[in-house]
DNA sequence: GATGAATGAGGCTTCATTCAT
DNA sequence: AATGAATGAAGCCTCATTCAT
């Protein structure tokens, strides 16, 4: 069935999604401020009042794009910590690389970074949505994982325990360093996340 | 030369870099495209028109401004790392210490971060200056000091030594966080550099 | 037929006049440009296209609102001034009585003097319709009492027998004032009538 | 000198009033709603931006509009109620011929009354100001000279003494049939003043 | 008959930039 | 050097109107 012969019910369902994907892409590309609506529009297939059938204001579309581009990456964390095996040195390592590589990769997670650095100050309630369900589940999640280990006497009670970000850090490098340098400088992710899990463990290491 | 006259000039003089501090504020307050040169002339004491004698359009005062909050703590790095004394431990504690104090409390580079995150790709010639001279020799400065250990002895010759940028991503995630969250959700900055340090040098330490 | 079927047509029958008396009271809210007419919709309990498919453009429905809420008190009147008894002075008092209270009482034709005085130079045809149906007949119905009164030698021949619309001049003040002052400044309707027909009276009288 | 050789600074103090007076003419045409700031600029002979630097917003330039229109005539009629002479019923007459020819005959003060009365539910202050500038002082000026006759015996104490604006509601019927009809049905104001004047100084006579 | 998604022209407002003074 | 009046392009948003369902 082509797109041209849905229905305008099934269209409805779908214009806000298409819309908001629209405006991921303009927002990317021209900040928050620099971005036409009308453009936005376009790129989505359809007018500028279309927009504003669905979505009150310019303010509202960016802060539904956010929300729909951080479909969060957590359940698939959890996911991974469960069926982790082996020593929770190796556990560790597998939840690094998982998470340096979507840090990484996922551009939707980079960009909505991006947006939180930027336009942060005008969407005070954006960050603080992202510090509640993205921010504090993932630090959670490796803080589990370090304490059981140290409980297990597999790692030591650094003082990095009560600092789990640190381990989150260099991937976070990569996401910044990809933010700012784009494609220009590259960057050997997996070198690089093998060089930083190998620090990291080591320097949990009993 | 009347003393007013003389007044006149000096003020003259530092016209350009005050109207590059008030730039930064309100750059900082409301993101290259929502900031007017109005407030910007306004919060320099000055008009409109003035600003577009020392500048000729917004994007040069921005850049400007950047350069001029830019004034690199590259000399002051250089200047810790000759200072140094003790083993390469001890060294690189101290240089991992300043370095973090920096990123993480210096609010002018803080901001130029954040603006080269979010009109980097508006202003591609001063990420690559930024590239230039500041991210490349920050992590020579640090590259040397670890090779120097590992050829020492001291350090292991772990694959970190090829990504020395690891050890300053904790610095970063500080910076972020201030960014991103601002003063809402605090950070005990000293705790975390002492529990990163302990981290990493304990992950080189052969 | 079911009774759901009669509601149904009812209803239908009904619709105009409800999407009319809603615009009225959107109309009198917002005047006529600044009404939108999903508001009437919404109030109509309809949606806007419904509304069009009772009137061809914004432009008719106001002109209709106007013409639903002319239905003039002139039978009334003449009702009146065919039951009234006694000398013309009490004929008299008791027409400009009526005619007081009505126009400073009814809602309906004060906003709708409301409309001809803001609106009437978009809609030339419903000014016309107005002084046709409404402000000549009112006029002839007093004149006629007043030339009656005259040939009786009950009232003199003052020069405003040629006017009556003097006589209807402070009713319309009344009318100018709640119009523009709402029930802010509040007005003594009664007392007023009888200070005005005293007045009108004596000047009318021998 | 020609107006283009005219000083900025000059052509800056006369700007305003410039606008304020096309803005008039566009608002008497179209109404608040339906008149474009674009067309008022255009009128006035610059540009939109030129009217944003002098008005903060459209309501602002309404505002400002009637203000400036509004200059009363009270001035005068206080100084007409002055130099009158010879019987209170002759300066009663005197003082309200002058008062209908204003009402009747001055463009501006009968175009204020209209957007009073369209647009006075958008704009309370201005309506509050009306009265406290205008109306009341006209009723007092008329009420001191009625009060005035009475103590002298020169009128009989008529109910209408406490409702002078009795003595305007002819006037202000004039000014609502041109509000109305425009010139389409004309009037012939001298005869109708003659005949109101009558009405009412028999009416108060003792 | 009724709905409501979609359109697009149009108006308000902002602001970088210019230039006469 | 500095001012600030003036410009005009551009963007946000509204809403009368249409039409497929």
């Amino acid at each position: 069935m082509s797109s041209e012969t849905k229905t305008r019910r099934r269209r409805k369902a779908e214009r806000p999604a298409e819309i908001l994907d629209a405006a991921f892409e303009e927002f990317v590309q021209h900040g928050y401020s620099a971005t036409r609506l009308e453009d936005v529009a376009a790129r989505a297939g359809v007018t500028k009042g279309t927009v504003y059938f669905y979505f009150d204001a310019k303010e509202r579309v960016f802060e539904e794009m956010v929300r729909h581009k951080s479909q969060t990456f957590l359940p698939d964390l959890a996911m991974q910590a469960e069926k982790a095996e082996g020593s929770y040195t190796e556990r560790l390592q597998a939840l690094v690389a998982y998470t340096y590589a979507h840090i990484a990769e996922n551009r939707d997670s980079r960009e909505v970074l991006r947006f939180l650095i930027s336009e942060g100050g005008r969407f005070p309630e954006l960050v603080d949505r992202h510090y509640d369900e993205f921010v504090m589940p993932m630090i959670d999640q490796f803080k589990q994982l370090i304490d059981a280990g140290v409980a297990a006497g597999e790692f030591r009670d650094a003082p990095a325990s009560e600092f789990v970000e640190i381990i989150m850090s260099p991937g976070l490098l990569v996401c910044l360093w990809s933010l700012v340098f784009g494609t220009r400088k590259h960057f050997d992710l997996d070198a690089f996340t093998r060089a930083s899990t190998d620090l990291i463990l080591r320097g949990l290491a009993k």
